[in-house]
DNA sequence: TTTTAGCACTCTCATTGTTAGAGTGCTAAA
DNA sequence: TTTAGCACTCTAACAATGAGAGTGCTAAAA
């Protein structure tokens, strides 16, 4: 990694503030005069012509001014941007918003999807809270029509599964009751496996219950995430730098299907810096489909018992500081909603 | 309305279906070249002066062909159109997708989304199907941790609403078990105006989750829609009428926001034409914001008891007939989900 | 009476040329 | 090491031009 001096180093923050701000090349003079620099224009050229020998900005062509390279808002993230936490007014307004919805997990989802659309003026992703490892709760069978069962499954930590099964003959609550009874307290706490082992069904209906439990189980432990929430899609395509270029057209297409998420979530390790939340700039080299975007992930919940991830994608123009705040501030917000309920 | 001739009805047709094709401004002479038109481009400029002249079409400048007005495009979708219904594999093909998900609502809304998005290819809307009036059906509560409880209230229909109560000292799970019984025995089938008469509870806990329920219930009634999907929102913004102009990106942002969902829902009378399906075509004076798009809707459901609403929304030069049986057939399967289980 | 060939007319769009100005890099002086 | 000054380059905006697309109208043909 390059060693710049403070002076670069400050040169390069104020370009890239703003470039983030104007989203058009930088001037010398812009900087002189914009900024209250004590320097001439000459010598920010000199030191921008520097910067753009060792590769963190980069110039449309000759009379422009500069551009921050991928490389160089990458260095500014790992290096020059002050750690910003949200302020406390912030911190509680937000806070407040979810004091409703904290006890039902697909409205704060959504709520927080919209907080982050909203915050970062971009788009924003939450997924579900998925379970290392899935145990049974509860199995609840309410009789419908008279030959239809309403099956409620509820896994622990509260996630709810439904299903609908058609019998040959009526069957009556009573003996639904006793059958949903035996069965809870048969199952309660058992992972799929033991559920497997425990259930010796007896009649057909017990039979196709027993499966369809076992099915959902099995399912939603091998999701790599359950429910994906999108919002803030027409944020992204309001910034002046996707007007005319369909490239972020053909990003928000793979985003909306999904099929590029998956991908992101479980290849990007998670490994390492700004204290637990990952910032992709630019595709990182491995995405092309992403030259233009950058994407700050977080995950959240209880690590090791359940975890989802949330975060906002934008423009690689975007304001990293505040975006990482509030998606820090949002993945310890849900993590405390999750660990109550697990 | 006007009185067309034939002919003049062939070639509206005629200039709806190339303009469809091309987005272009359709000429005299193409109609004929391309379409085996038995007259010369003189005739076809004839009357294509009178379809101007009746406000069917219009000229974007003076030598340039013509583009359908909202007039025309309603005129077609009125009198024009053939009644296309889905082919028989296509049913076949979707109803397919269906089977596995026949039994979960947020399932078959989902995919139902997916399948108009990709179908038509435009954005795609489905509501959960919301109960005229609301009826308790069930009620279940699950101790979690010591003292907090886990609280199932299933409604009529099955839908399914949770929330967690704290209380002061641990209450084990018989105690739980025989307050949601009888609870759930008292108030079946009841609405919220009898379950407010008949629930006196006794301790805090049963005062509390009465409270809840009842809240929940009045808000489930008092919502136009429950949940809203969308899907398919990029496809719209690939359409090249969109990709400059900024007013599909303000449409967008206006539907994303579901604001104008409600209003476009309650208010389309759904009084009219082709079957139960409702054509919005370029806003139809009342929305100014959806001038360039068209929108297509219809309810689903069981009138009277439970409906919701689904459709696409596209540019105005939207491919009508396959968008509106494609509408048609799910509005119907759906219908079919619904009645099967309330 | 209806259709059509022919032609003048209009408007757009792509191309070219031109110019102002934005911004740089370099040099030489401070 | 910094900066004033200046030549140089490239873009973006504007005007001028011409080709071509497509029309409307007229007069002849069916």
């Amino acid at each position: 990694m390059e060693r710049l001096t403070g002076r670069q180093q400050k040169i390069l923050s104020l370009i890239i503030h703003e470039h983030i701000r104007s989203a058009e090349p930088v001037a010398s003079n812009r900087l002189v005069t914009d900024y209250n620099l004590d320097l001439s224009s000459a010598t920010v050229r000199n030191e921008m012509a520097f910067l753009t020998e060792t590769g963190f900005l980069r110039q449309p062509h000759t009379s422009a001014g500069r551009v921050p390279t991928e490389e160089g808002y990458r260095y500014f993230v790992g290096n020059l941007m002050r750690n910003t936490t949200l302020p406390e007014d912030a911190r509680r307004t937000i806070s407040h918003q979810f004091y409703q919805s904290r006890n039902d997990i697909s409205n704060w989802m959504h709520l927080a999807a919209s907080i982050l659309a909203n915050q970062s003026k971009a788009a924003s992703l939450v997924t579900s809270p998925h379970p290392e490892q899935v145990r049974f709760k509860h199995l609840e069978l309410i009789a419908t029509h008279n030959t239809q069962i309403l099956c409620v499954l509820v896994l622990e930590g509260g996630e709810i599964h439904q299903n609908v099964f058609t019998t040959d003959e009526a069957v009556n609550q009573e003996d639904l009751s006793r059958i949903s009874n035996s069965l809870s307290t048969l199952l309660c706490g058992k992972n799929r496996i033991e559920v497997h082992a425990l259930t010796n069904p007896l009649t057909e209906l017990e039979k196709s219950i027993a499966d369809w439990l076992m099915l959902e189980m099995e399912q939603t432990e091998n999701l790599t995430s359950g429910e994906v929430i999108l919002d803030g899609l027409t944020n992204v395509l309001a910034e002046p730098e996707f007007v005319e270029s369909d490239e972020a057209r053909r990003a928000l297409k793979l985003i909306e299907e999904r099929t590029l998420l998956q991908d992101l979530i479980s290849r990007s390790g998670f490994k390492d810096q700004t204290n637990g939340v990952q910032v992709l700039i630019g595709g990182e080299g491995t995405w092309d489909e992403l030259k233009q975007m950058s994407i700050i992930l977080a995950k959240y919940g209880l690590p090791g018992v359940a975890t989802g991830t949330l975060g906002v994608f934008g423009p690689i123009r975007m304001s990293y500081g505040h975006s990482i705040s509030i998606v820090r501030f949002l993945s310890s917000l849900l993590s405390d909603f999750v660990a109550e309920q697990w």
